[in-house]
DNA sequence: GAACCTAATTGAAACGTTCCATTCACATGG
DNA sequence: CCATGTGAATGGAACGTTTCAATTAGGTTC
């Protein structure tokens, strides 16, 4: 069906070779023979096949982007960002969406390879070091996105433990010292890393991390789970009663029975699910309890209540990552690895009580 | 650097064809000769080479997703609905963003062509039928997402007429008899439907669409687009003084100089940036202006005023153009081409006064 | 022990490009 | 008229698989 460059030469009446010529080296081929051929081209329909071409040269002009929540406005910003350098640059991105599983991870990190992408762009799900390091060693590059990496290949993040800081120490500030966080798994770097700064923050206000933080762990980064971490923070008996419910389903590091003033929640789609679900109980934010989020996607802002979060530069951070991978693909030899941080920035709203006076104590 | 299956034939000392076999019918191969090429492979790390396999099959394992804007939630969760059918089917998505630019879908319209994807999912930006029509017949299957095809292709889409007279229906029962529609290119075809349906919606309640709508176009469907639009509506003096203003931008139907008491958009995005420009112009929604938007976005429940919306049933759309594309690909004798049109449903929520009483005529 | 089966393995021919060393046609200068 | 040079076109090898007809090894059957 498909015609073949064998198709047009014979139309045009030349060599395979000279097909191929005309495609890649035009400046080597007559003009009227070029003409011809490219009449023959058009006529045919000729598309060329891009395996046979990357079978051939060895590599792909495709580069993946595996990320862990297509479905989150951070990740589609960061996304517009590796695309229109990607694109610029020549090349076309296979975006991933991982869902924050390890095996659909797995399989998209082989669907990749198996293609000869150009280079991975990750944020990977658990650590997956040894596994991203063979990927590596066998040739194609990888770039860790939105996460410190270590040494020996390139990263783009922003500085999450700063970010878990200055999230807390503005919810200090303004006077909470009961205060929940609303974290994601661990084993995510960023969850990690937000919590440690959370917990720095404390100390550096001479406070007791454990007597300040009550810790909610949820499986997943969306709204649905910020609604069930609201659920856990209200407690068994809550209905619209506010707060005012006893037991507080503490995992973590304070002892219950104390309620939170405050909440931080390591990313927005938490905190909108969480609002949602404190607005249907009833609770007032941020009179009853505050709110902090993290990424400040667009909808933030139009959130029923505004939703104070730390911003990060989502679309630079894509951009710079992707300038990274091509970079290290395209120039082997010059290449050196680098690792850029970001600064993350608080973006305070009305979920946090910024205009409102601090609730006491 | 990389190696192939004649590196690990000869490390486990058997023919190319052996460890053909060994990856695509192990069931012919001794058990203890299969365990020796898996040892071998495993021991060099050897990864199959995608573009040969294809080449020599002539057909890729990927399928391709190009959406009008990959930071709409409204595609992100098509794309969801496309991605798990094809992952289960064993098949990986290439999504692109054609960000409707004409020359960007072009772009990976032909990348995908090259790649020999195994079937084209879109919305298109424009008209675009004759360049997809050759594409099938090139022999790529093409599905029309969210868009009643022509006959001759599958098509799955939302009855996108019904949608818009929904809307403003709703909003004409609620008393209002000046209603300004927000939209983008008509050359999308989307817009030219939910337009198509407004003016049906004022044709059925015996009333005059010229002196009913009003008409304001955009160049683009996302917030920034519905701030501007928010703008024109409030014309050239506004600032914070409401709907108090003069002029009216009308570049429709209607004869300015009346303002209108509600608006249309035929998106969320739109919307939602809309909303968010009038709340910063003080003007009450819905007191002042009514609001509808379109597509139902989980962050349109969760806006500052919350959003009625008119769903679609975006998971389910892309699901079933992924399945009626596979089968395409898979089983082109039996296939037959289907159109579905999915039901469009309104979710009524503050925005339109739902609760409230209506602003008179 | 010849004749036949079956199961396992082999080797070579495709697939559609790109690359490169040749060949060709023709003009130029000696 | 031969040697030389130049620009254009050619033809075949190579890329790493899959497929398939052919081969081999062992086992059964008569």
């Amino acid at each position: 069906m498909a015609a073949g460059m064998k198709d047009v030469a014979s139309l045009a009446g030349v060599a395979v070779g000279t097909v191929s010529n005309v495609l890649n080296h035009p400046d080597l081929v007559r003009p009227l023979t070029r003409a011809r051929v490219e009449a023959a081209m058009e006529e045919l329909g000729f598309i060329p096949n891009g395996s046979a071409r990357q079978l051939r040269a060895g590599r792909s002009r495709c580069l993946g982007l595996v990320v862990l929540d297509v479905t989150n406005p951070f990740f589609t910003e960061v996304a517009r960002g590796v695309e229109d350098y990607a694109q610029a640059a020549g090349y076309a991105v296979i975006l991933c969406n991982s869902d924050e599983a390890d095996d659909k991870e797995r399989r998209y990190l082989r669907v990749l390879e198996e293609q000869r992408v150009r280079g991975i762009l990750i944020t990977p799900v658990h650590g997956r070091a040894p596994e991203l390091r063979r990927i590596r060693d066998r040739g194609t590059p990888v770039v860790l996105l939105d996460r410190p990496g270590s040494a020996g290949q390139c990263s783009v993040a922003v500085d999450d433990r700063r970010g878990g800081e200055i999230a807390v120490s503005h919810l200090l500030d303004l006077g909470h010292r009961r205060i929940a966080l609303v974290n994601g798994p661990l084993a995510i770097r960023q969850c990690a890393d937000r919590r440690r700064g959370a917990l720095r923050a404390v100390e550096r206000a001479g406070l007791d991390p454990a007597a300040v933080l009550t810790e909610v762990t949820v499986p997943a980064m969306n709204a649905r789970a910020g609604a069930v971490a609201a659920d856990e923070l209200l407690g068994p008996g809550l209905a619209s009663t506010g707060l005012a419910s006893t037991g507080l389903a503490s995992t973590g590091l304070a002892p219950a029975g104390r309620k939170p003033t405050a909440v931080f929640c390591t990313n927005d789609m938490l905190a909108l699910g969480l609002l949602r679900r404190l607005g249907q109980a009833g609770v007032a934010v941020p009179g009853d309890l505050a709110v902090v989020g993290y990424d400040d996607i667009e909808f933030a802002a139009d959130a029923a209540v505004p939703l104070t979060s730390v911003r990060q530069p989502k679309y630079q951070l894509g951009r710079a990552a992707a300038e990274l991978l091509l970079d290290e693909a395209d120039r082997p030899e010059e290449h050196e690895h680098r690792r850029f941080v970001f600064k993350p920035e608080l973006v305070a709203r009305a979920s946090s009580g910024e205009t409102a006076s601090a609730v006491p104590a």
